[in-house]
DNA sequence: GTCACATGCAACCAAAGGTTGCGTGATGGT
DNA sequence: ACCATCACGCAACCTTTGGTTGCATGTGAC
């Protein structure tokens, strides 16, 4: 298995540097509607819509109908799924960069 | 600043699925071109070539001609500061994740 | 009821990822 | 030296994705 073994659609989903703002304001905010997001997104209200179409499809956010608005909220369990994944990745590139790195170290000790 | 304080250019070349197999490929074969690399994907060399641009553009891996191959190897410093990035906001989702669910346990007690 | 506001929907646009086809330049065998 | 081959680069074209504007709908407040 590839060292990214990791679920595509939800590394994508972070991917998105407008996602992952968005992801941080509803942290911070404890959740927040694409209209109180957008005041704070360099991009208009359907796009961040859209975007929180994408966030709940691949289940990072779930949506509340609450009074007139439609409230969004992080599935916390998702997003440490997601955060595991991340760190995963890394730590894998890390793990092949210091081996490399002993191999280069060993190399040198050879022919030195 | 942002919680992403992060250079998106650098996330979103790792941001793609395709991409990152390319990166695990070059670590894992010490290098590699277009074609060798277009063996081992779902896509075609020319789609790769392009990956490959992005790559180069983000210094995420150095192009040597050698011979009548074009070789692409990763450049190491730039990967391990893509990793740190990575490992970044994932500690900072974490952090809010943990202060979350502290808050959440606070409130738990003081109304249990 | 009516006015305001948050959504939803549709059409339209631009950039990114992907493909095919073709031209070119260096290798290598004869 | 010659020619077939292999690796590349370039260009045209297609589809998806992120983004916009404009308009219709539904719910809340007064």
């Amino acid at each position: 298995m590839s060292v990214t073994a990791i679920d595509d659609e939800l590394w994508s989903a972070v991917g998105d540097p407008i996602r992952r703002q968005m992801l941080d304001l509803l942290l911070a905010e404890n959740g927040g509607t694409a209209t109180t997001l957008s005041e704070h997104l360099p991009v208009t209200r359907q796009a961040v819509a859209k975007h929180l179409g994408v966030l709940d499809r691949v289940g990072l956010v779930h949506a509340r109908p609450l009074g007139r608005e439609r409230r969004y909220e992080v599935d916390e369990a998702q997003l440490a799924r997601a955060v595991a994944q991340l760190t995963s990745v890394g730590a894998a590139w890390d793990a092949r960069l210091h081996r490399i790195k002993r191999i280069a170290e060993a190399i040198q000790r050879g022919q030195g």
